[in-house]
DNA sequence: ACAATAGTTCGATGGCTGTCAAACAATGAA
DNA sequence: TTCATTGTTTGACAGCCATCGAACTATTGT
């Protein structure tokens, strides 16, 4: 479990991690923001759309996390990386988790705001949801 | 977030802390073993029967970073006391997710197994005696 | 009263990890 | 080619945190 050195894996092909590798991937406040938004948008997301209060190499590293826990998958599109929430693999592996994530009501601890657009897909997400 | 110092509450009365408080407190793999024990049986279990691998202070070191997350509640009986899993009131806020943390096939890191370890130490001690 | 049991609290510590800046690699545009 | 954009990697660093031992409190039993 030692997400600063090379994490398990590096092809995100493979099945979703155990339940306390996911668990502790989910547990920091940045990359649960980033799951919650590439939860809320069908879209794949490109990595600098992602309005975290980080530099891009911290955002690499957290990319690098949640892809050794196997809940993200990222394709190369010219310079751009689209990342795409691997959402029937965890729903597969653990049924009703991204469901929690999305539906639990998320003070952010830093302004840890998203942009307008990946808030009014969470909007649109939970009038769908609700 | 500060799980070393005060963490917000010691009383385990009020409600469920957010998801992100929780995944923090889920993410440590002593603690998923002791929450998944504790949802394993009705009966609320005494501290001391809890066979991970780490001395009491630590033990209660983690039995507040529950509570200071509103996971579990604890009582005293006598000398000893009595933790339950606040199961109703994470159900609530949380549909599924106790659920997904019980199912959840997990391997564990240094042989943090409650009961196997029970009987694993039993033979041990057996084996010693004998 | 005395000892034993059960937990908590306090310091200290080592390892993990989130963070950044700088250097690097790859791709597309001028 | 040259520059701009995007992202990764590396090294360093600070803060967090799981862990322990020791001292302490509280309750029960002898």
């Amino acid at each position: 479990m030692n997400t600063q050195e090379f994490a398990g894996r590096s092809d995100p092909s493979g099945p979703v991690a155990d339940i306390a590798t996911v668990l502790q991937a989910l547990a920091d406040p940045v990359r649960l923001a980033m799951v919650r938004s590439l939860a809320g948008s069908v879209e794949p997301i490109c990595c600098s759309s992602f309005q975290v209060p980080v530099t891009k190499s911290t955002l690499s590293h957290h990319f690098r996390v949640l892809r050794g826990a196997g809940l993200i998958e990222q394709r190369a599109e010219g310079t751009r990386k689209l990342t795409t929430l691997r959402r029937a693999e965890i729903d597969a592996a653990y049924p009703g988790l991204v469901e929690t994530l999305v539906r639990a009501p998320l003070e952010l601890p830093e302004s840890l705001e998203l942009d307008e657009a990946v808030r009014e897909s969470e909007l649109a997400a939970g009038a769908l949801a609700g």
